[in-house]
DNA sequence: TTATTGCATTGATCTATATCAAGTGGCGAC
DNA sequence: GTCGCCACTTGATATAGATCAATGCAATAA
């Protein structure tokens, strides 16, 4: 418990240091993941220059409202955030959840504004990428227009995926098609894909599978009692990956 | 009874003149809704030289399948389609319905095989649009890589709209949401927002929303005697789009 | 004209999941 | 430490909408 406290300074020395040296694409781990993907090396001098390495952000701090003028695209460095829409009357759906070298704000791009929230779900930092720079750059760089395009479309298509989920799947598929595909990107992200942390609560999981939260806890109770899962709190260990895969549907 | 076999080989003939003819995207009336929007003059030319404007398809067509290879984005040219993906034990999620002016496939950008299953719900045709030849011609044409990228983005935007709907709207708020959406639609493509046609099935419109057929035909029979709508088959007036509007949520 | 077929409607019943209600446990503030 | 708060869990009950079942109806074929 003390130890904790001693070392709460240095993390943040370290995380000073990071955003001061301001870390370049080339250099960043997230490289096969993220934008640059697919740039020459010269392209990536031209792209580094318009990327602005943020400060970090809070657990439950906001990184662009809904209707807040559309500025910039964001890539996630480090942590992870949930954007929602809602409804007149508040009712409010999670659309997704973000990890480092995914991208937020894509579905502005056709707008002034963006069409959603943003929240981060633990200290979380992210790329800025102003769009009318990335824009002036993409028609000097094709390739870099084509990742975006390609971005974009990697999203629309997890969204189908997601429809088929809220329309047509029973609570417990729901949750199992969620964990694994937290696990396949935890695993593209050489994390362990059998356990990890859910950042996000109980209730975002609830809302952004259409389930109420008492639901999706008594599912992790049963998964657990069925040997698919052990989970204490935030942490979730996938025990039986296979049991679980039959259960997708 | 007569008169309308009499007509027919004359609609296939003019059918056929129109796609002699090879109406060109300056002359389409779709112009305006269309990708060419923000190019200029002499850039159509170029666009038109890659569209094929293909025969058409009979209601139930399908224009491409599942897993078949990724060659081109389709834009409806006149009718309608519906897409669909499903889950491996075969449920089915009807993901979009597309009409003129609007793009088929761009969820398959980023694969190289097309991740839905895209069918004709009435005679209707479109322009097809090899992205290989699409991409070179981006490279040359950022207005026309801009309007692609921002045609993708506006589908996301509906997708996440709809996963609110999927996620949190009771069935009347479904129906309300949908018909509306429909109406404003068929009103930018300068039809009457008021009454139109539901070229797709009772039972498409129920899978799309995620209810089921007998909801979805109770709600047509409840609006009609609460006086929203009067319905008579395919063939829909909305009566008190003031009250719709109400009922979305 | 009458049969056939598939889509659509309407009614009766059932069920998965929401909602309501009552704890329980962990963590930060003091 | 312990107080208070909030997230989570677990149990009891309610309900929106699914499913099952029968019938109606309109378009196509015979």
């Amino acid at each position: 418990m003390v130890g904790t406290k001693d070392i709460k300074p240095l993390i943040d020395d370290i995380a000073r240091l990071e955003h001061e040296h301001q870390l370049e694409c080339q250099d960043c781990s997230l490289y096969r993941l993220c934008l640059p993907l697919g740039l020459h090396r010269d392209d990536l001098v031209q792209l580094d220059k318009i990327i602005k390495r943020s400060q970090g952000y809070d657990k439950g701090q906001t990184l662009f409202n809904l209707k807040d003028d559309f500025i910039s695209l964001y890539v996630v460095r480090s942590g992870s955030f949930k954007t929602t829409i809602s409804a007149s009357d508040g009712r409010e759906q999670v659309t997704s959840f973000y990890f480092p070298g995914e991208f937020i704000g894509l579905d502005a791009i056709h707008m002034d504004s963006y069409q959603s929230k943003a929240v981060a779900l633990e200290s979380s930092s992210v790329c800025e990428l102003p769009f009318d720079n990335l824009q002036d750059l993409g028609s000097e760089l094709p390739r870099l227009q084509v990742q975006l395009l390609t971005r974009v479309s990697k999203e629309l298509s997890g969204d189908k995926s997601l429809m088929l989920l809220l329309g047509k799947k029973t609570s417990d598929e729901k949750l199992a098609t969620y964990l694994l595909s937290l696990s396949k990107r935890f695993k593209d992200r050489g994390f362990s894909a059998k356990e990890f942390q859910l950042t996000m609560s109980r209730s975002d999981i609830a809302n952004h599978l259409g389930l109420a939260v008492e639901t999706v806890s008594r599912l992790f109770s049963r998964f657990q009692d069925n040997g698919l899962i052990a989970i204490k709190g935030k942490t979730i260990s996938l025990t039986d990956v296979e049991k679980m895969q039959a259960l997708c549907g």
